[in-house]
RNA sequence: GGAGAGAUGGCCGAGUAGGUCGAAGGCGCUCGCCUGCUAAGCGAGUAUACUGGGAAACCGGUAUCGAGGGUUCGAAUCCCUCUCUCUCCGCCA
């Protein structure tokens, strides 16, 4: 969430640089709602000094029927207390609800741009294989030899949901392995393994409420939320704490499967394992000082494509346009592989920075000196990788004229030896 | 699921016949003094949020003793609800 004396002092440059993304106005209304707030609150805080002083002078008198006329006053005063307490609260759950909807400023090195055909492309690494045959997508490689069964996973739960079977439910194991052993032993992660089903206070830390609770899957009672993406628990590790500036920056990599509901794409990916219900997926988060965020986001993003070089699976990173970024997000690199099968390339990972939006929504800071005032931290994240379509992307760029699939030389430690699915 | 105990400041821990308690004391930490180093000792300071004033240093107000509500002129202290933690039993991987 955006900071209400920034935006109070700032409003117009909030208000275009919002735009940026597309919509608006943002914050239509909140300077008035601002305003009221504030006055009823000096008023109701002078009352309040007023009955502490009377309080006060009551306590000192021991015969208190000298003071009749005061706890009389008192009495209407409180009143009053009790009606403003009542307004005030109105004023500031709606102010708050107000302040939580509004979206991140996009990062003034984010290119401004509408939508997806704006992202500008950052960099590429390897190049596309020629094949000599039809490529054909990871559905029909993974149908045919028998590790993937989409109808079966339909049938145990419905659409978007599959089943891995063999050596398809072993390199996911192994991808997993694999990015969580790159990341802990090469990049200075910690891992974690968090819980997959949060409380709604996490999941309005990092942004995913109240906005887009349609996106989630939910537990009625108790109230759990599933995870779309261990960043929510993850992120909230550190929710209201103050941490120790030594210890910045804080890095995780944590292994979890996502739910997502998937709202309003229906008709989209209905095919293959591109866009699931549940899916795996190592995130990375950091929790950064403010003056080093902007570079750790491009060594995060740098840790993500690792992964991706090691399994030879070229890709590029696009800058994402203030059309295109997610809520929170200030900042984005996607990084897309290149899938042979329906030659395209499509996100694997998502690294993004969010300022301190998420850190004062979750309330993580750290303190400059020993003595100074808690500032807010910045969190960056990052897939490293999506696990599914990494296995898609294998899949794709391994498959041989015959059917079968080389599996990278890096991965093949974590398959047992195995060099080929046939 | 059943029974019981608890939740106070960075930590430990007082405080329950309601008022002078943002909260004793200790530890830790910071600054200063002292000491030939270290240790000890002495003195001062040491929460957060919102908010008013101020260029700032800073000064003032309000709130916060797990959360929310109630009683009262006044609540860490009394009442209600909830959450979490711990112990025991049950159940289970």
């Amino acid at each position: 969430m955006l900071d209400m004396k920034f935006i109070r002092e700032n409003l117009d440059e909030a208000e275009r640089r919002l735009q940026s993304r597309g919509g608006g106005p943002y914050l239509d209304g909140i300077k008035e709602l601002d305003e009221k707030r504030r006055n009823l609150l000096y008023e109701n805080e002078t009352l309040k000094a007023e009955r502490n002083r009377v309080s006060d002078e009551i306590a000192k008198v021991k015969d208190k029927s000298l003071v009749q006329q005061q706890i009389q006053d008192m009495r209407a005063v409180s009143q009053r207390i009790k009606e403003q307490d009542e307004e005030l609260k109105q004023l500031d759950e709606e102010l708050q609800l107000f302040l939580l909807t509004v979206p991140n400023l996009p990062d003034p090195s984010t290119p401004v741009g509408a939508s997806e055909v704006d992202n500008v492309e950052v960099r590429s690494w390897g190049s596309p294989r020629q094949f000599s045959f039809a490529a054909k997508p990871h559905w029909e490689i993974g149908e045919t030899l028998g590790i993937l069964d989409f109808e079966r996973g339909a049938k145990l739960t419905g659409a978007r949901f599959t089943l891995y079977r063999g050596a398809g439910a072993r390199m996911e194991r192994a991808l997993i392995s694999f990015m969580l052993d790159l990341h802990t032993g090469q990049h200075g992660y910690e891992e974690v393994l968090p819980p997959f089903m949060v409380n709604r206070e996490s999941m309005t830390g990092t942004g995913q409420l109240p906005k887009f609770e349609d996106d989630l899957f939910k537990i009625a009672d108790p109230e759990y939320f599933l995870i779309p993406t261990a960043e929510v628990p993850v992120t909230n590790i550190h929710r209201g704490e103050i941490l120790k500036k030594i210890d910045l920056p804080i890095r995780y990599a944590a292994y979890s499967p996502c739910f997502r509901r998937e709202a309003g794409s229906y008709g989209k990916d209905t095919r293959g394992l591109i866009r699931q219900h549940q899916f795996n997926k190592v995130e990375l988060v950091k929790f950064a000082h403010p003056s080093e965020s902007a570079a750790e986001l491009e060594k995060l993003t740098l840790d993500a494509e690792k992964v991706l070089q090691l399994l030879e699976l070229p890709y590029r990173v696009m800058a994402l346009c203030s059309g295109d970024i997610g809520f929170s997000a200030a900042k984005t690199y996607d990084i897309e592989v290149w899938l042979p099968g329906q030659s395209c390339y499509r996100e694997i990972s998502s690294c993004s920075s969010f300022g301190d939006f998420q850190a004062r929504r979750a309330s993580i800071r750290f303190r400059e000196e020993e003595k100074s005032k808690p500032e807010f931290v910045h969190t960056i994240n990052g897939s490293g990788l999506a696990v599914g379509r990494t296995l898609v992307a294998i899949l794709e760029n391994g498959q041989q004229e015959d059917g079968t699939v080389v599996i990278p030389k890096a991965l093949r430690p974590y398959m047992g030896g195995l060099e080929r699915i046939r």
